[in-house]
DNA sequence: GCCTGACAACTGGTATGATCAGTTGACCAA
DNA sequence: TTGGTCAACTGATCATACCAGTTGTCAGGC
């Protein structure tokens, strides 16, 4: 009912405002920030507040800070990893954010079908039960909001069950840039999490240790998804037609 | 000849410090570090330094910092991207970081083949002229270490030509991650480097726009690297035999 | 003319100490 | 039990001084 009301610290909003200066592109690459002394002054704060923004901002890779010399602002686009995607959807208008989402989609797409076969591959005894649960929990559901923290507890327990510490975190990685849209895309994904036969036989085929069938079934029940989220993007870019023509999936 | 001495601020050994510790597991999910001032004077630097490393722990996702309350270790397996990848690398035993570097070459295997779809695709003009630069100066480097970065540049050249931020993201991440180990990967990969037939055929595809060849021949390009480490994995693990049994790839 | 070193004027890095502001638990009174 | 007060934690912020690396200027020497 209540959100809590959070205070962030100066030292995050420095970082804040100047992480979204710098993804909308107002502070282009190689380009050099006041001394810390002026920007202290310039935001209102103290030069250690400003400086653990700075301390951020170099720690996602967006700043780069040299004793002596000025700093600057990187081409970020080469250096940073799938952590700033949350504020770039954020920051992005409408339409190109979209197609982020759609990027989202298949990098999706690219890791279930892998995830679904090592799980299948290595899961242990006491994780099938839980995948069963999860499962039951997703066919429960009452409505698309709980539906899409169903799959998603789901997929998050195939992932443990892969044992592969490297898919655990480029999943964490995802799923901090889809949470924050679940509002919108519950509905949108609603199809996917109704495909309840496609994972039935990806949880028999993980049961069963047959990584083959899992990984098929796991690639036939996300690219629903992935067709969701491409069909919808064409009715936003045109609302009042009927989508005759649907994005193609050329693959 | 002479490596430069670069001297990290005591914020960022901070960092190191303490992100190490954690990672290694000595301090473990939801154990409370000690107070700053304690910790400060325990570790012989002053607040401010202190605090400038704990927020980039923070904003790493390893520990949780609350006005009132006490830093807390999270549960990071649960929080952090692919950043801290190169770190897990190096702190943990051969044989087990060993493991973490086939599951990079698994996670490449996911992304390449839809990278290279996506280039087919979208590619421009002026990207084709760069690609098959890149595919000359590989044909021609001279020695593993050259061909490895060679690749490097050609896939990243390929990753340009998707136009897909997401992707983009995700391979500098997967770059992050392996690009301290080039020293030791490029002999072992070096077999991949010389499988010219299949990057052909895939630039090719590329500059003919065709996505579903594409992907085919990347599949089977990078295939070649990830076997290469998954035989190495095993000569590793029995040094004096003769590999007869090789990891199988079950899929 | 060209090298060299001293120096000034930047830049970020570190130190200290004081004070503000949430959180918690103990304690006491209604 | 409930509610309030207060002390003793915790992190957050501030001001000020000084240390240290980088760069360009410029005088002196060859």
């Amino acid at each position: 009912m209540f959100e809590p009301l959070q205070a962030t610290s100066l030292g995050q909003q420095v970082f804040q405002t100047l992480r979204d200066r710098i993804l909308k592109g107002e502070l282009p690459a190689e380009s050099a920030l006041p001394a810390e002394r002026q920007l202290a002054e310039g935001l209102g704060v103290n030069r250690g507040a400003l400086r653990e923004g700075l301390q951020r901002l170099q720690q996602a890779g967006l700043i780069r800070i040299r004793h002596g010399e000025s700093t600057r602002v990187t081409h970020w686009q080469d250096q940073i990893g799938l952590e700033q995607l949350p504020a770039l959807l954020q920051l992005r208008s409408t339409e190109r954010s979209a197609e982020l989402v759609l990027g989202i989609m298949r990098l999706r797409e690219d890791l279930a079908p892998s995830i679904a076969a090592l799980a299948a591959e290595r899961r242990q005894g006491r994780q099938l039960a839980q995948l069963r649960q999860r499962l039951r929990a997703l066919r429960d559901a009452p409505h698309s909001a709980a539906r899409l923290v169903a799959a998603h507890d789901y997929w998050q327990q195939l992932v443990l069950a892969s044992s592969e510490l490297i898919y655990r975190l480029a999943w964490n990685a995802l799923r901090n840039s889809y949470l924050p849209l679940q509002s919108v895309l519950a509905p949108v994904l609603d199809p996917e999490f109704r495909d309840l036969a496609n994972l039935q036989d990806l949880q028999a085929a993980v049961e069963a240790g047959d990584p083959k069938q899992a990984r098929s079934c796991a690639a036939q029940h996300v690219v629903i998804g992935t067709r969701c989220i491409a069909r919808w993007l064409d009715d936003q870019a045109t609302p009042t037609g009927n989508s005759k023509a649907h994005r193609s999936d050329a693959r």
